[in-house]
DNA sequence: GATATATACCAAAACGTTTTGGTTACATTA
DNA sequence: TAATGTAACCAAAACGTTTTGGTATATATC
């Protein structure tokens, strides 16, 4: 079945089905209701390609989800699967088409970003995981695509972007810490050439100076290797300040190698140590206490 | 740039280029390489939709994932990108496009694999998690759309497939278990309405079976409810028969609750108690020992 | 009564490819 | 020499839409 099928069985121009489908105000109601009906009862559904083809445009929203640097540890890729199955439902509900990719390599992005350009001619694209300096912006600028930023760049953004307010998050955290008499605050971050590792950094540093509370170098560490690495480092940080009695964690992943590090150091959660983290998603079913 | 375009400053007929391009055997191969030469100087990609259009197919694979039932929990989402990376670098190397859609209920998912074959005209849909009579396997069958499972089906198979041999990994387990001299062995599996999971709960009880082992009820749990459900349930099992000694989990999902309860009821694991379970993408790098 | 405006419709062109059904020129075979 | 085969190319149709630039009719305005 298709429009010209269609448009013969009502006895209508292609011209009128196609705007009456379309949604147009050159249509009387009553003749948009025909269409409707019978487009529903043949099960008529516009080819996409043809659709596209014509129009010069395309409903496919981009998202590319590396698989390296901060997404390579499984942990992190977590949080991704709530992302994106909030924006499917959003996309799919607007009958946009969703276009994941997934990439291995920072080369494989870029060719993949140039694909959703070119090739797919997306027109919108999803980025997330922002670098301080982020280099996509850039490209896709240059390219006119239009697209929304899940995170930010620093400084100036002249883009649209949807972020936690990294800050509100710092300060809510060491409220609650404060709160509960902790002193010795550790901080366990992920790579701060990443904008919210960076923001969050700055705003511990922040929170400590606007409370008149020392910065401890030794409470600060920032890790993204492997997770045998992770828990190692924060095991030597535990252990040679013993005195701290609250961890920050920027990342599950962090979460993960600072309850492991508790663990093999026989620091009870929840008693010796207290352990807060952003995310979380898969941490928080298997830690106990959660 | 458009095939077009491209003909004329080639002084070819649109014809030969396109031919010259599909690798089509009527162009000569001096005429062949001039065309390849041009498209990559200048850029050319052809228009997907257009050529989508014109030759009435499509190079799509499907993968509907659905986010409830078995993959509700965040855990099992982990070995997904295990699959689906791989399956996307295979499929991308071979000039396909890779199309995934994510699901929330049942019915959705009815709906997306309609729209997949009517709308998105897919040339081919993955099929995973199936279930011991998978319906799908009928709808895509009436509908005319390859596929291939990655599972698959109870009893006779007329379709393509990839799997496990869940048989055969369970004998393996089994048998390193005793060679450890392990005596009672627990079994946590899924949902036994996937094949996979009903699978190695009958290559559990053939391997017993086989060795004048008994099987006894109460080392056996099928448990799928959410992450507390889980870990209560094999505590109790645990507390109700302390003597057993291992463990088999078939999912990263009861992995993390059978963790979870040891920690709780004190039982040490690589000392009292030992764990052994399928995937094991996430849990591996949090638990200690791993 | 003439003119302007609004409403509802449509024919044909366009989008960028692939495919069909050729043609031409040359080499081979009977 | 005529018939046949083959290699290399091409014009035009087709794919199923959207969009452009209209027309015709009814209604409102002067």
């Amino acid at each position: 079945m298709n429009i010209k099928i269609l448009a013969k069985k009502l006895g209508i121009s292609i011209t009128t089905v196609s705007r009456a489908l379309g949604g147009y105000s050159d249509v009387s109601e009553k003749t948009r209701e025909k269409v409707l009906k019978y487009a529903r009862k043949y099960n008529y559904t516009p080819n996409l390609n043809a659709s596209n083809l014509a129009s010069r445009r395309s409903n496919i929203v981009g998202l590319v989800i590396p698989l390296y640097g901060l997404n390579s540890n499984r942990l992190n890729q977590a949080s991704f699967f709530e992302f994106i199955s909030g924006m499917n439902e959003v996309i799919l509900k607007e009958n946009y088409q969703f276009n994941l990719s997934f990439v291995n390599s920072q080369k494989d992005e870029k060719k993949t970003y140039e694909d959703l350009i070119h090739v797919q001619k997306v027109k919108k694209i999803i980025l997330h995981n922002l670098k301080k300096n982020d280099q996509r912006i850039n490209l896709l600028k240059k390219n006119n695509v239009d697209f929304v930023a899940w995170g930010r760049t620093q400084g100036k953004i002249d883009y649209k972007w949807v972020d936690l307010d990294n800050e509100l998050s710092i300060n809510l955290i060491m409220d609650y810490l404060i709160k509960k008499n902790h002193q010795k605050i550790a901080f366990v971050n992920t790579k701060e050439e990443y904008n919210f590792a960076f923001q969050r950094k700055q705003a511990f540093l922040n929170y400590l100076k606007n409370n008149n509370l020392e910065y401890n170098k030794d409470y600060y560490l920032s890790a993204f290797e492997d997770p045998e690495q992770v828990s190692k480092l924060i095991k030597k940080m535990l252990s040679s300040c013993p005195e701290i009695t609250s961890i920050i964690c920027s990342t599950e992943f962090s979460a993960a190698g600072a309850i492991k590090a508790c663990n093999e150091l026989g620091k009870k959660i929840g008693e010796n140590i207290s352990i807060i983290t952003f995310d979380g998603y898969i941490v928080n079913s298997i830690s106990s206490p959660s």
